[in-house]
DNA sequence: ATTTGATATATGATGCATCATAATCGGCGA
DNA sequence: TCGCCGATTATGATGCATCATATATCAAAT
């Protein structure tokens, strides 16, 4: 103990409900668990290979984000988002994504440019690949980049959040996307350069837009589908 | 299964961890934590009650809130919110609650108007009365009454957390302050009544900058101080 | 055969025992 | 007297037993 050495990482500092609750939210936002799937606690443990107390915990969590719903006391689901919560979520996004846009502007490094690009470029790969997967996560990862380029953590966590509620809805788009969901990113990256925050934020929001709106068609659809079978 | 029939209510069954959690955040937000205060999962479980389970699950949740923090794996605190910290909310919340106003003015009723000015009486009424606790009650409703009547459930959630993060500055703000506090309220329902969405929001703004104001100053003094203190 | 009510099963909620470890305290040596 | 090492305590994490109840199963009555 005569130095408290600066390990590499204090590796360790999840608990096994931090591991649970990452490791679903990753399966949400990848797209393994389908809108209406029902979760079992104790299904979950025995596929983590924990006992229920850390899933539980996780659950809970993911109940508070809104990724997942309590149905009933004793049934917990894949929400099935409608076309107003979609369009709700859709709308916060344009503000918060196009203020961090904007802030990103202000604060942007070559740096932060450079790591931008070699986000792009290897989502760009991962689309030719057809490897949709990958895609969804270096997408993820590009958007909350301006977060941390703009210094908001608070924002960062708040939009964790409203991802988290998207996920499979992301996930099932980006299975049938080609190369146009990058074009964005392109123009947003210029703005930064140019540090024109104004244009960033359009630029992002048309991202929003654009993208947004096969999978608001497809909520769409499956509402009509369901208002047909329901008779 | 002839019919669903719609239940009057399935009375909330709400479980001890749901109501800790309620319990937890009304202090929170009426002040009866102080920044930094510690939190014991075993203490509050004798307060409530309960058993340290629905406690744990409270806490865990309100962590994930950032409403308390885990300074270290055996350490619950009250944040001390940094005047960044404090900033980056305010930004958020003055594009959000803005965006509020804005759609509230589109949906708005007369029975809305109606409660509105309830709310903001009875708070002038609590104002007068000295009654701090209950102003920071009845203002935290006025607020959220505006995401109700927009009809955005997910920001309603999304800024509930937010105020969670700033409740204990709000309560000890609303402890000094007198019926200035509601003046951008009145000229908040003139333009709900105008169906002005974009004076709305300027109202809404100015409501949160200028009350925004004396808390911002508290932090950064307290933020010299400490400076100072540790030299 | 269909409905209905009793029974069995499934499953989250709750309480609690135990564990690991950080914080605290006490004693020993200089 | 002061400081360091080991024992003690405090406390969140984890696992698990049990409970309450929704859901499913099944038998009996019509």
């Amino acid at each position: 103990m005569a130095e408290t050495a600066p390990r590499l990482a204090a590796l360790d500092r999840d608990t096994l409900g931090d591991s649970a609750y990452q490791t679903l939210s990753d399966a949400l936002i990848k797209g393994r668990f389908q809108p209406d799937d029902r979760l079992r606690i104790r299904d979950l443990a025995a596929e983590l290979g924990t006992s229920v107390t850390p899933v539980r915990d996780a659950v809970l969590r993911l109940v508070q984000d809104r990724a997942l719903v309590m149905r009933s006391p004793r049934d917990i689901r894949v929400p099935i988002l409608s076309s107003a919560d979609y369009l709700e979520i859709r709308t916060i996004r344009l503000n918060l994504e196009g203020l961090a846009a904007e802030k990103a502007a202000d604060a942007v490094t070559s740096a932060h440019i450079a790591e931008l690009e070699r986000i792009t470029a290897e989502k760009e790969r991962a689309l030719l690949a057809g490897d949709g997967a990958y895609a969804t996560e270096l997408n993820q990862v590009f958007h909350f980049a301006l977060t941390d380029i703009a210094g908001m953590p608070v924002l960062k966590s708040v939009l964790q959040r409203l991802w988290l509620q998207m996920g499979p809805l992301i996930a099932e788009m980006y299975r049938t996307s080609g190369l146009e969901v990058v074009e964005h990113h392109h123009i947003l990256i210029q703005a930064l350069i140019d540090r024109d925050g104004q244009a960033a934020a359009a630029a992002i929001r048309s991202d929003i837009l654009e993208r947004g709106a096969p999978i608001l068609e497809r909520i769409r659809r499956a509402e009509r589908e369901a208002a047909a079978g329901a008779g």
